[in-house]
DNA sequence: GCCGTTTTCGGCCCGACTGTTTTCAGTCG
């Protein structure tokens, strides 16, 4: 059993220890052991023979030593095992619905027997829920919007987690000789936001006709399968234990990059692709690019070939949706896309001093190696109780602590003997690394912020987001925000619609509205890089770029290993055909970043 | 259940919001 697995295994156990009404310090243990399991580099079952390896992992005591060995030999645990004779595994679902916690599950299983979403469903339009304890009309309203949006959603990934499986597996064929080049495709190359399933493309000696068998029983036999769907000649399509569908096709060198365009799409690009084949007479298949009065091959092995052949630049897969890349690329003006490297510095992060878990100088550090020129750190308010938010003296307090660590980089910038993994000698223009005082600001239910002007006078970036009362009509939440960034102080829009990823609609709010008093203002909006809250989705961006709004990118990393999610922001600008010059943070330092930003008062 | 320890047990982020109540439990972040 892998680390993965047993994690899962803990934090499904603290969710029904959760239904039991447990102790909730006991089912916090649970949950912390599943995240540490899961971060752990070395596999446990390699070393389950030595407790005292297992007991150095922050979070794993004696308890949890037991109920990991008991995992790994006998692949269940005794708590659980008492647990599930009690309750029913597809109650955990439930507990993904909105509204619906542990308690509420416990209470429709006594009193309903209901431990699945389509026996909810049911008992919700029967109308016996509304004969339960707190459950009126409102209630089974919001369930069954929720059940739908659940239902929409659930056979989707989202692109972290897809990508991190695509990796895996990747990895795994990638050992078998002959196999030198496995790309995805379909919709993670693309990068949308989420994935259905996964189209993985390998190629190399070992896919060539003759002896490709050899290679397709390597993947048909990965220990990762859950289930084999089908095993072709060429192609092995097979399911992940939480039902990720992924295929594999192994393509000999010649067609590969045929295969390629075919399969990443997206479906409508390939159909105007097709089209423009053949008014040119010629025929484009996942095979190739062929004439069609002789059937000769007019390019396959690489999709550079097929597009040029097609008169057409080079089109990147995140612009393949039939969106007017095909013209662009055609009359030449295909826009020049940011990437990774165009990023130079993050400007909304937390420490350990709210709900981060790093200190400043482990972020500036980790943010340093990923070579990046300058952060600014932004910590909560004191509205964010439940993230031990910062008051007006808490916050002055941390900035000042910023600023020396500001002060301690520049000197051992000076002195030249700064120990990071990335050397400054590395970059190109060599200076200190910078950190910006900063802070997350709340905005109130009244559009007042929840620190004093004087507190935010002292900040160089104040980020102000909304983190309550998401339910005020649209016209309040959107009056709400005008005056907010009504105050001179405020330089950055963070998260501007509360969306999530598979989670929660946008804000109801109008966000036209909102773009172009930012861009009237000079306040930046914020488009959040994590995959989990991908927050200006590209229509948003296109409108933010339209109204010539000045857009950040940022992480709002948590800790230090979530500034690597500023590869997944980038592909969402991407998408939206945005370039350098459209992102205030590619700007070189801190110092020329800031002159962008909303002069301060 | 873990941790830190004044080695034997107490502390472990908790406030705001919602939909239901008629004073609050449950959920969320």
């Amino acid at each position: 059993m892998d680390n993965i697995s047993i994690a899962r295994l803990l934090d499904e156990t603290a969710s029904l220890l959760e239904i039991d009404s447990a102790d909730p310090f006991r089912i916090r243990s649970y949950r912390r052991a599943a995240e540490a399991v899961e971060q752990q580099t070395t596999q446990l079952s390699t070393i389950a023979d030595d407790p005292k390896q297992l007991l150095a992992i922050a979070g794993i005591g004696k308890g949890m030593v037991a109920n990991i060995q008991a995992l790994l030999t006998t692949g269940t645990m005794p708590l659980r095992e008492e647990l599930l004779q009690k309750y029913k595994p597809t109650m955990l679902e439930l507990l993904r619905l909105p509204g619906m916690g542990p308690k509420t599950v416990a209470l429709v299983w006594s009193a309903c027997q209901v431990c699945d979403i389509d026996g909810l469903e049911a008992a919700a339009k029967a109308g016996h829920l509304t004969k339960l304890p707190r459950m009126g009309e409102k209630f089974v309203t919001k369930l069954l919007k929720g059940i739908e949006d659940h239902r929409k959603n659930s056979s989707r990934f989202r692109i972290d987690k897809a990508q991190q499986h695509a990796d895996t597996i990747i990895n795994l064929i990638r050992a078998f000789p002959g196999i030198d080049e496995i790309i995805p495709a379909g919709s993670l190359r693309r990068g949308r936001e989420t994935v259905g399933d996964l189209d993985l493309l390998a190629t190399g000696p070992a896919c060539e006709p003759d002896v490709v068998s050899a290679a397709v029983e390597h993947v048909a036999a990965l220990p990762l399968i859950d289930k084999l769907i089908a095993k072709g000649q060429n192609k092995v399509s097979f399911t992940l234990r939480n039902n990720l569908q992924v295929d594999v096709r192994l393509l000999p060198r010649a067609s590969y990059g045929a295969a390629l365009q075919y399969f990443t799409g997206s479906k409508m690009h390939n159909v105007a692709l097709r089209q423009r084949a053949i008014k040119r007479g010629l025929t484009l298949s996942e095979y190739a690019l062929l004439r069609l009065e002789d059937n000769v091959i007019v390019a396959a092995a690489s999709e550079a070939e097929i597009y040029n052949a097609l008169d057409l630049d080079y089109i990147p897969p995140e612009l393949r949706e039939n969106g007017g890349e095909l013209e662009a690329a055609a009359t030449h003006t295909l826009p020049q896309l940011i990437t990774l490297a165009d990023i130079r510095g993050d400007l909304h992060m937390h420490t350990e001093a709210t709900d981060g878990r790093d200190t400043i100088r482990q972020m500036a550090e980790a943010a340093l190696a990923r070579g990046l020129a300058y952060i600014a750190i932004t910590d909560h308010s004191k509205n964010l109780a439940m993230t031990n938010g910062l008051d007006d003296t808490r916050a002055l307090a941390h900035i000042k602590r910023i600023r020396e660590i500001d002060a301690e980089f520049a000197e051992e910038f000076a002195a030249g003997n700064k120990s990071s993994a990335t050397p400054y000698s590395l970059h190109p223009t060599p200076s200190p690394f910078r950190i910006l005082p900063g802070i997350e600001v709340d905005i109130l239910a009244d559009g007042a912020l929840d620190l004093d002007d004087s507190t935010l006078a002292q900040m160089d970036i104040v980020v102000a987001s909304i983190h309550s009362h998401f339910n005020q009509p649209a016209e309040e939440m959107t009056a709400r925000v005008l005056r907010a960034i009504e105050n001179p102080h405020v330089r950055i829009l963070g998260h501007p619609t509360g969306r999530k990823v598979l989670g929660r609609e946008a804000y109801a709010i109008n966000i036209d509205t909102i773009l172009k008093s930012a861009a009237q203002k000079g306040v930046a909006v914020e488009h959040n890089a994590s995959p989990a809250r991908a927050d200006l989705n590209d229509l948003h961006l296109r409108l933010a770029k339209k109204h010539n709004c000045k857009i950040v990118i940022n992480t709002d990393a948590h800790a230090t290993e979530e500034l690597d999610q500023m590869r997944y922001g980038i592909t969402q600008l991407r998408r939206a055909w945005l370039t350098p010059t459209d992102i205030l943070n590619t700007q070189p330092t801190a110092q020329a970043l800031l002159q962008q930003l909303r002069p301060k008062p």
